[in-house]
DNA sequence: TTTCATT
C-alpha cells in the first residue's frame, strides 16, 4: 500500500529560484572589454575569459547596419573576485592572432552611462549662453546647401566615417576641459547631431584631446568639416574631419 | 599632436 500523504505538492523536483543570492560576492562581476579584434565572435570571447570563472552572461556589440563587431564586449561574471582576476590577467594583452592589446575593466552602470548623456543634452538645451570661446564667431560660416548637393555620386565609394547609422566626424585639438556641449554647439547649427562624444582619460577624466560628432546627413556633415576645420578652439587650431579606421596601417 | 565605442 502507497502511502501518499506525506507528498503535500511537490511531485516534482521544483526547479531552484533563478533569481542570485544578492550578495557582494556577486556584485560589479561585468566586464567592459574593448579594443579586440573585430573577427573575434561572442564565442572567442567567451572561450577567453571562461577560465576565470562562470560566465553568466557575455555580449559583443556589433555595428547594427553592417554586423561587423565593434571591438567591444561584455562578460559578466558569476563573482566579482572571477572578473578581478580576469581584468589582472587579461587587460592589456594581446589575444592569440592580435595586434593590438585589450583593455578589460569593470563595466560603467547602463544607467549612469545614459543619464550622463541625457544630462549633457539637457544641459546644452537649456543653456542659452556660453562662457567658451566658440560662441562669438558663430557667425563666420557659410551656408551654401547647393554647392554639396551636387557631390552625390557617393554610391559604391568607400567612404570614411560613413555608416548607415550617421556620419562619424573626428575632431582633434580639443582642450583638456572640453566636453560634450561643446562639440553639441559647434555641430549642431550644421544639421541633426544624433551622438557626440569627448574621449577622456580614464583617471583623470581629462580630454585627451579628440572627440567625435555623429551627423545624419552627409550634406551637413561635410558643412560642419568644411566649416569646423582649421576653427580656432581657444588657443588650438581644430582638425575636423571624417574618422578614418584605426587599422589604416 | 592624430581615431571612441558602456549591453
Amino acid at each position: 500500500m502507497v502511502f501518499l500523504s506525506g507528498a503535500k505538492w511537490s511531485p516534482f523536483p521544483r526547479q531552484v529560484s533563478y533569481a542570485r543570492p544578492s550578495s557582494d560576492t556577486i556584485k560589479d562581476a561585468n566586464l567592459y572589454i574593448s579594443g579586440l579584434p573585430r573577427t573575434m565572435t561572442q564565442k572567442d570571447v567567451e572561450d577567453m575569459f571562461a577560465r576565470y570563472g562562470r560566465i553568466i552572461n557575455s555580449r559583443v556589440l556589433v555595428d547594427q547596419a553592417t554586423g561587423l563587431s565593434r571591438g567591444v564586449a561584455f562578460i559578466r561574471f558569476d563573482k566579482r573576485a572571477e572578473a578581478e582576476d580576469a581584468i589582472k590577467d587579461l587587460n592589456g594583452q594581446k589575444p592569440p592572432g592580435a595586434s593590438e592589446p585589450i583593455t578589460v575593466k569593470f563595466a560603467a552602470n547602463p544607467n549612469q552611462a545614459k543619464n550622463s548623456q541625457l544630462l549633457s543634452q539637457l544641459y546644452h538645451s537649456q543653456s542659452r549662453r556660453f562662457g567658451g570661446p566658440v560662441h562669438h564667431q558663430a557667425q563666420r560660416f557659410r551656408f551654401s546647401p547647393m554647392s554639396v548637393e551636387h557631390m552625390g555620386g557617393l554610391s559604391g565609394v568607400s567612404v570614411p566615417g560613413n555608416s548607415t547609422s550617421g556620419w562619424c566626424i573626428f575632431i582633434y585639438n580639443l582642450g583638456q576641459d572640453a566636453d560634450e556641449g561643446i562639440l553639441w554647439q559647434m555641430f549642431g547649427p550644421f544639421g541633426a547631431v544624433t551622438n557626440v562624444k569627448v574621449i577622456r582619460d580614464f583617471n583623470t577624466n581629462k580630454c585627451k584631446g579628440f572627440g567625435f560628432v555623429t551627423m545624419t546627413n552627409y550634406e551637413e556633415a561635410a558643412m560642419a568639416i568644411a566649416s569646423l576645420n582649421g576653427y580656432r578652439l581657444g588657443d588650438k587650431i581644430l582638425q575636423v574631419s571624417f574618422k578614418t579606421s584605426k587599422s589604416h596601417k
